[in-house]
DNA sequence: AGATAAACTTATGTATACATTAATGTTTTT
DNA sequence: AAAAACATTAATGTATACATAAGTTTATCT
């Protein structure tokens, strides 16, 4: 990978270190603690704060600075709404452009996901997230637009912030996520290379059955 | 208005000199240029920039700059897909959510998009682009959805992008952004009114008829 | 004591000097 | 003359000092 400057440095360690919890919602993000832990000066600490409150990762206010958005119920359901959503019109789109290659790489993806072992553990439950983000993302890039995709990404991070501020055995709670398993993985990745073979269906009908998604 | 600072200055700056057509796609902005020209130092400049590349709005080439996208066909197709799609969405929820008083500030400002002067000539094209953005933000608003509201928010912006650079007349090609007028205006106002009271029918139904909808 | 105002504290906001590097131009070598 | 090595340049990247303001404490007045 191509080397990295310190702003994106500062980027990847503030979302690691809110990713091992390091921080509560409301808490602030202090430039100058970031700065001082990862050794670094305030300016990129303070250019990727700005970059994640810009793409709505994290909350801002002015003079005081930027703190985890405090999650609420009706966040929750705007956000796995929208997730929901986004990703059914990723999905549709991923039927139409997806390729083999595409295809065996999901397939790929949902044997590592039963292979996991001890799912409940916290281990074992970083490693399932980690197949889940890339079972999800990936069919995102395959939608083959650069918009809905990033889109898609913004939501489905979003999404997971409940799941790991709230719901920290991954599952109660979060709407729906904790149906997401093997099985719904495998129906969706069918819809997907069904559709890819009966091209004259249109995208409605498609996007009516990856629906279920998320 | 609450107090703006350098930087949200900067920010507005820059829009409007991009909406100004002071730029050409792949041109960059040149951080100290903008310092220059703003008459500040160049952290807020800097800052800006970053927002506008974190939104997507601008491109960053690493060491070298921030700068106008360079719209393609496949891009716009991509653009136009994924803001038709979400305008969908966030229509289709404003149907659900919007009270009264929504509906009553569509309908003025179809009123005043009626009510356009030499929509041929700049000045005309300028006041009914800002009428024509009321109306689709307002819906995105009318969403109840902030994650909806921002990615269509930037869907439109970026959509606008190549009306601004390639279709300076806002006649032809941007695909299905010329059909726009009062009459489709009017169209999406009343399904979004008559969704509203018949609330039993299901959300499909109508994300079907507001898809029309751009 | 309670309310108001002044001072303090602390973190962000801004300017600026300096470091780094991608791109380009120039020289040298073959 | 073409290619490689070197030097220059011009912009971003980074560190840091200082300015400003939100929040909090302390002091003052009634």
């Amino acid at each position: 990978m191509r080397k990295k400057n310190l702003e994106e440095f500062a980027y990847d360690a503030i979302i690691k270190l809110i990713l091992e919890n390091h921080f509560k919602p409301g808490d602030f993000l202090l430039e100058t603690e970031l700065a001082d832990t990862l050794e670094i000066s305030r300016t990129p600490v303070r250019n990727a704060l700005g970059q994640l409150v810009a793409e709505g990762f994290l909350d801002k206010k002015k003079k005081k600075g930027c703190y985890i958005p405090s999650p609420t119920p009706q966040d929750a359901r705007h956000v796995f709404y929208a997730r929901e959503n986004i990703e059914g019109l990723t999905a549709a789109s991923a039927a139409r452009y997806a390729v083999d290659e595409d295809i065996q790489y999901l397939y790929k993806l949902i044997e590592k996901e039963k292979n996991v072992t001890n799912p409940g553990e916290q281990e074992g439950k970083m490693a399932y997230l980690k197949i889940n983000e890339k079972f999800h993302l990936g069919i995102a890039r395959m939608s083959r637009n650069k918009y809905l995709e990033q889109y898609c990404r913004h939501s489905f991070w979003r999404s997971h912030t409940y799941i790991f501020f709230f719901d920290s055995d991954y599952t109660g709670l979060t709407s729906g996520e904790q149906k997401v398993g093997p099985s719904q993985h495998i129906e969706i990745t069918k819809a997907i290379e069904n559709r890819n073979e009966e091209k004259e269906i249109g995208r409605a009908s498609c996007r009516e059955r990856v629906v279920l998604y998320v």
